[in-house]
DNA sequence: AAATAAATCAAACAATCGTTTGATTAACAA
DNA sequence: TTGTTAATCAAACGATTGTTTGATTTATTT
């Protein structure tokens, strides 16, 4: 695995792949370092040690879909514009970077207060983005529902990822360009018309008053 | 914890809320033995060693969710209403037993064959549930849409306790009967909707007709 | 070329891992 | 009660954990 030359990204590489695999507690600094092809006191060199190449793996992805959320709100679009664009981001960044997405969101080091701190404040964040939008665009203002409908929307567009490990080899589908197009349009209509069916409004499509609807 | 007089159920609950909060690979068995106030070689004694206990957890719950599916399949009824009940039974499973089903549903151990693909039969035939529901009453027949709707279901029922961790204190919800009631209500809404949508149907209460619609 | 800094290394650190042993106690059967 | 099995225990097993040390090599600067 470990191609290039930067150490310190052979490091991560390779903790990324195993720590998607495994789990963090379950992989050794000594595989890290062996499949890393560096010596051991490299990691504690590079990182300050095993749990700082997890908090690096969860700063790298919430900064990543940071920017992804960044740059749809600069634009001034429709609520249900920007969700479906959020959709379609957020899929492209897992099936560039599944491993590194399956880590920041599955690992969650309550042992290591300031990672475990700094990852909860960065959901709180995107789950504030997601409340908004449906506030905005769905008529949705009831803070339980925003919770629930949060969580709801990262699960539906992370639910391939996070089983993911059994699936490769077992329904054998091949997940090339076609197939994450796909996904991102069966995700996108599960979550558009089913939000819209929280407000008991059909055919968001065909749809054409905006916030008139009255909530369930 | 462990009140009660059975060393190997106490073993087996401190077990679950242990791996629920850090992860099977994080909890070591003097921590286990510790909180269930047995001897650490009692682990071995009943179950054979650590991933025993991992086994008897997953088995356990995969043995709730067949007798769940079992009850709704004995009687026949339309796929829809299939679906809700398996949603309903599915969330007071949940509700009833948090940290069993996280265990059961993240821990994957690759590097123990017999628990791993027990594990992957299982989902692989409550995944044919689904597929064949989507088939029967949805008119989706499609292989591909199948695991992606199939991982969307299972995804979207959990969505609020796989990442449950963070949430507890933070987003201040009483987690009451009442709020299992929305959100079975929400995740219902949300499936049933979006899978209609997928065809291009809409309001599916309303509608009247059933397998007179055609594929997107 | 000499001096300084950065990077890499093998080796050892104490701590913890899961498991096993063999003795001891408790429970039950004959 | 005696004999037998089941259950519990403290202690130790070897293996592995993450981290650190101090020497050595490589790279950069003066």
């Amino acid at each position: 695995m470990p191609n290039k030359k930067d150490p310190k990204q052979n490091i991560l590489d390779t903790s990324i792949a195993l720590i998607a695999k495994k789990g963090f507690s379950a992989v050794g600094v000594r595989e890290i370092a062996k499949k890393s092809k560096v010596n051991i006191s490299m990691i504690s060199y590079y990182f300050g040690g095993k749990t700082g190449i997890l908090k690096a793996i969860i700063e790298t992805y919430f900064t990543l879909v940071g920017d992804i959320l960044k740059d749809i709100i600069d634009v001034d679009l429709p609520a249900e514009t920007e969700l479906k664009k959020v959709i379609t981001g957020l899929v492209k960044l897992i099936n560039e970077k599944e491993n590194l997405c399956r880590v920041a969101l599955l690992e969650m080091p309550l042992d290591v207060p300031e990672i475990a701190n700094y990852k909860l404040e960065m959901v709180k964040r995107n789950m504030r983005f997601v409340g908004k939008k449906l506030e905005d665009g769905f008529n949705i203002s009831d803070k339980t529902k925003h919770v629930i409908i949060g969580h709801a929307f990262i699960s539906l567009v992370y639910s391939n990822f996070i089983f993911g490990k059994l699936r490769r080899k077992e329904f054998n589908i091949i997940f090339d360009d076609k197939f994450f197009e796909t996904y991102t349009d069966i995700i996108t209509t599960i979550f558009l018309h089913g939000v819209y069916g929280i407000n008991d409004v059909c055919c968001p499509d065909k749809r054409n008053q905006k916030n008139k609807n009255n909530k369930k």
